[in-house]
DNA sequence: AAAGTGTACATTGTTGACAATTTGCAATCT
DNA sequence: AGATTGCAAATTGTCAACAATGTACACTTT
């Protein structure tokens, strides 16, 4: 069912664990995480621990200040957030049409292989595994351009959003927005693609 | 004349050195940095140098492969450029504009000391120190908010589009648009200001 | 009491040693 | 010759000890 992610090196696991708890809400903004603390839980030393510090905090998901660790973000203010949705859909809907031509059979079907993950979580109510393959379906598509430093660009964007986020009421509208996005992209409909993907974001 | 950063840290420290030889194009795309001889040649160990590190690539100035080091960043394709430029309109846009009734006497006597300092690296046909002005004046604007998340948000942008800064054929032309920028906000001309603004971004 | 001061304690920052990985090149095989 | 394998060097990754910084709280001073 779930696509297991392979992480190649230390710190990244550890980074992919700490998201989770932070996307989940198992940690909440204002959360400090010590190093020493995590270094324990992963048996590993604090090196590896501080890295994946700094990666977290590249993504907006911690905040750093000197000499005193790290802290879970707070959500975006009520005031950026429309900024934040501005922006993530500028590029996301500038790589779907940029791509758009050259989407192949293969990137389909392994969207609609997440998107199936993204069903099984809405179907069983699971709103941490939604969060998970929401990101990977949107992620998937951004990484299929060819190049690659958009995916840098999105991602702290992208993160801020996820944080602590449900803004639809019936859990299933997440299914069906991501759906209707696939099902322009088969028919070949890049403007429907591109509303579809606009609805899903925000 | 140069207002003299303070930095903190000592990562912070090295980091800034770095980030003006990589914009400065003394670092050219794809130079490899090696962890070793910054470290020498800055007089600490590779923990402050590796830390510096991530925080340049964060910026989006270097790239990270695991187990292979840093390099400095491509230049943004062609391709993706114009992009990169509404991203970072939208946000400088967003800002101003948000702030606009509540800028002080304080907010535009600081930017018009940065504008001085523009002025005399145009006249002196300095490059190097106008990015560097250049970039703070844009910086200024941005920390004048008060969600100090929309820096962090901003500055990967920017980043990249400073990486080559080449697009005037006459460097006065630059003193004049921040000019103009500062003379609308002065005349409380709020969209002439935004207008002087988009213009300066491209 | 309120404000300031000193001192442990907790936590992050830095360092140098060692481990793991990658890379260049020479030796070998087909 | 071209490809493959096997070292050796260069480089990054990890660790544990120590240094510097920040924090909490008892203690003094007014």
């Amino acid at each position: 069912m779930s696509t297991p992610e392979i992480y190649r090196t230390l710190p990244e696991q550890i980074a992919a664990r700490l998201r989770q708890e932070v996307l989940s809400s198992k940690l909440k903004p204002g959360d400090p995480l010590r190093e020493v603390d995590l270094s324990e839980r992963f048996g590993v030393s604090r090196g590896p621990v501080r890295e994946a510090f700094r990666q977290l905090t590249q993504q907006g998901l911690l905040v750093l200040e000197p000499n005193k660790g790290v802290r879970v973000a707070e959500n975006p203010s009520v005031e950026v957030r429309p900024l934040v949705v501005r922006l993530r859909r500028t590029i996301e809907i500038f790589v779907l049409e940029s791509i758009f031509e050259r989407i192949t059979e293969d990137d389909v079907s392994n969207w609609e292989d997440i998107l199936a993950d993204i069903k099984t979580a809405c179907e069983s109510n699971d709103v941490d595994a939604l969060t998970e393959h929401d990101l990977r379906f949107h992620q998937a598509i951004i990484r299929s351009h060819d190049d690659k430093d958009l995916f840098a660009l999105w991602q702290p964007i992208a993160m801020r959003m996820m944080m602590h986020y449900n803004r639809l009421d019936d859990i299933m509208d997440s299914y069906r927005e991501h759906e209707r996005i696939l099902e322009a992209i088969r028919a070949g409909d890049r403007a429907a693609a591109v509303r579809a993907l606009e609805t899903n974001i925000q």
